[in-house]
DNA sequence: GTCTATACATTGATAGAC
DNA sequence: GTCTATCAATGTATAGAC
């Protein structure tokens, strides 16, 4: 039995708001109704807006991170490598859309120390894309010219599904990892 | 000698604020401010900060449906005409990051209506591309399996650019286009 | 067509009772 | 830890002088 606490109801209340309306557009009394909760409530579980923005930000960065850098371990082949990192991070953005949109766009509106927090998070999934490209490349199974500019292209396949991705679409998540996944290995494999 | 007018002065501010604050994160007496004039001068040359949103976004979609039409007629050859709409369209959201981030990301701040109007832009730019991988299968030169799907795939390296691309960056909109193409080409191309 | 002044609603956040 | 009531600031938009 999972206990869900006013905190919790709160955050999720705060997901749904933010990717809806975006931070600027959401009012705490929107998130506190959501949550079925006086406005006042809010600031017993949490200081500011802001800081609920942050939860969800640094939670959702770290599991997008979690996610790419478990499929850059699931194998040492380059080529099923890259297909499970790019399959994982597409997938993670269509199944979590609404907290994948937060991260992406409302990376500006957190505080400069709450985004420079974040911020590590984005290098290192960055680093992880572009040092399996390298390594592919070492391994002389990947022609990647442009390393930093290929790897942020493939993540931009991911990224951009929070745009316009609504679960029950007329394209499974699945379906879209996949061909995300198809096309990244085209794009850098050596013929 | 080109004269500016205080109504498109008006514009030049909304596009800098909504694009760095986004359009709920922006008051009207900053756009005012940036234009020079005082809040009610706003309300002399604009309806609403809605509409100042709406001639800001309809522009924009028009010229970026302009730069892949004019891409897709340079050239009959399929691989060279898709890589001139990959290359213009990537290029076009590279040198116009912050009017293309409010087409991107406030088009659901829009009304029901100027939503609706701007959507037809919409649908003419992915068809467009839609319609350049399909002719490329026919004449036997590229090889792909999902056309909606990469389609969209490439549209999204452009569109993907206006979430952080800076002018005056580490890399040029010409190198990042560029980039974008051979990718096109190397996910499309039959081999 | 510009301004100052302001109407009126809504905002993030707090006070204090229970 | 929840509520009602409220504060001070700020929001969009308008009125009316010049």
């Amino acid at each position: 039995m999972t206990t869900i606490t006013a905190r919790e109801r709160l955050i999720n209340a705060a997901v749904e708001a933010f990717a809806e309306k975006g931070f600027a557009g959401t009012t705490t009394r929107d998130i506190a109704s959501r949550a079925g909760m006086s406005p006042a409530a809010v600031y017993v579980h949490h200081d500011s807006k802001e800081s609920l923005l942050f939860s969800v930000s640094l939670d959702g960065h770290r599991r997008a991170l979690e996610v790419i850098t478990s499929a850059a371990a699931s194998s040492t082949d380059p080529v099923n490598r890259l297909r499970a990192m790019v399959y994982n991070f597409s997938l993670w953005h269509a199944d979590n859309s609404r907290v994948g949109r937060i991260v992406q766009y409302e990376y500006h509106a957190l505080t400069d120390e709450h985004r420079a927090e974040v911020a590590t998070y984005r290098r290192d999934i960055e680093k992880t894309m572009q040092d399996a490209l390298a390594d592919g490349v070492d391994q002389g199974v990947l022609d990647v010219v442009d390393v930093p500019g290929t790897a942020f292209s493939l993540l931009s396949l991911g990224v951009d599904l929070v745009r316009w991705f609504e679960p029950g679409g007329s394209r499974s998540g699945h379906e879209l990892a996949t061909l995300h996944a198809d096309l990244a290995v085209r794009m850098t494999r050596l013929r």
